[in-house]
DNA sequence: GGTAGACCTGGACGC
DNA sequence: GCGTCCAGGTCTACC
């Protein structure tokens, strides 16, 4: 058993990062409200693949799981520390924030960072599972694809296999690239996405794209956007999506969701489209997507 | 530069 | 049960 303590820049609330995004609802992860402990399957750089448990904690968060080498901890702790943010720093949009009433619980809730997995590619899979969709859709695609091409967990007691046996790490690029567009069309149930998945996980695996280096792109916003519009499936709102898991804030993820919220909000309910949303938020400027993520709206149902 | 229509799944609804 | 309709972003083709 090895415990982690990893400290998290201030302020921080646990919940706010579990609650920040359906994310935490999504395959490999899990979550046990009661307990509030967040789970997550993860794949090691050496194919060692473990469970993590990971809850609230004094300075941060805490991470248990099974006894990791030196070098294995290391890389733990970078994962968690990159999937929660820890060290993201919002204190220029608390104080843009400050005087708003729809934003006011922002500081005492700590809220900004939102939920990521350890790797953009499996962001930006789940991203592409959440276009054109329902919810529920997302988390059976995102299921299935962890349950058919995810490796299990490294079983190192056998006795108590039995409780983790059914756990799965995100696949790799290189196992979805073994597979096929019409394989993962009709198993995954990914439907026309198929193609899309498929060619990214094939050129990441290439080595030809390297998605992970958008992850730390100095780029400005608008080149780091066109980059992922780039990616088949990608358009502007799994991209606005993708920049605000990145910490970029300057575009709203308006998807038809976005659109009822705004309409509520201002328009009494009557239809609006997607510049309407942009305009209402046009003030908020670098903070834009903040300020719509966490805004307290009005209708919430 | 803007937009109609196709893409695919799953849930709701009517028979 | 079975068929039909609809919601949900992206992409292509065509103005």
């Amino acid at each position: 058993m090895t415990t982690l303590n990893l400290p998290a820049r201030k302020p921080f609330h646990f919940d706010s990062v579990i609650n920040s995004h359906g994310w935490c609802q999504l395959a490999p992860f899990s979550y046990d409200k009661v307990a509030n402990i967040l789970g997550y399957t993860l794949r090691l750089s050496n194919g060692r693949v473990v469970e993590l448990m990971i809850c609230d904690d004094k300075d941060g968060v805490r991470v248990e799981t099974d006894k990791l080498k030196k070098s294995e901890q290391n890389e733990v702790a970078d994962a968690v520390n990159w999937m929660f943010g820890l060290d993201m720093d919002f204190s220029d949009f608390y104080a843009a924030s400050n005087h708003e009433p729809k934003l006011a619980r922002a500081k005492k809730q700590a809220l900004g960072r939102v939920l990521r997995s350890p790797t953009l590619f499996e962001d930006v899979i789940k991203t592409i599972f959440t276009t054109n969709t329902l919810w529920g859709a997302t988390r059976n695609m995102t299921r299935k694809l962890v349950d058919e091409f995810g490796e299990p967990v490294t079983s190192i007691h056998h006795e108590h296999s039995t409780l983790i046996a059914d756990n799965k790490a995100f696949p790799t690029p290189e196992a979805i690239a073994a597979s096929n567009p019409a394989y993962l069309k009709e198993k995954i149930r990914a439907g026309y996405r198929a193609p899309a998945i498929h060619d990214l996980a094939v050129r990441v695996a290439s080595g030809k794209y390297d998605l992970e280096a958008l992850k730390t792109a100095s780029l400005p916003t608008l080149e780091l956007r066109k980059e992922l519009m780039s990616i088949k499936g990608v358009g502007p709102y799994a991209a606005a999506n993708l920049l605000l898991i990145l910490g970029r804030s300057d575009f709203i993820p308006v998807d038809s969701w976005a659109l009822k919220l705004v309409s509520h909000e201002w328009y009494k309910g009557e239809p609006v489209t997607a510049r309407e949303v942009e305009k209402r938020f046009e003030k908020w400027g670098r903070y834009k997507g903040l300020a719509f993520w966490f805004w307290d709206w009005k209708y919430n149902q």
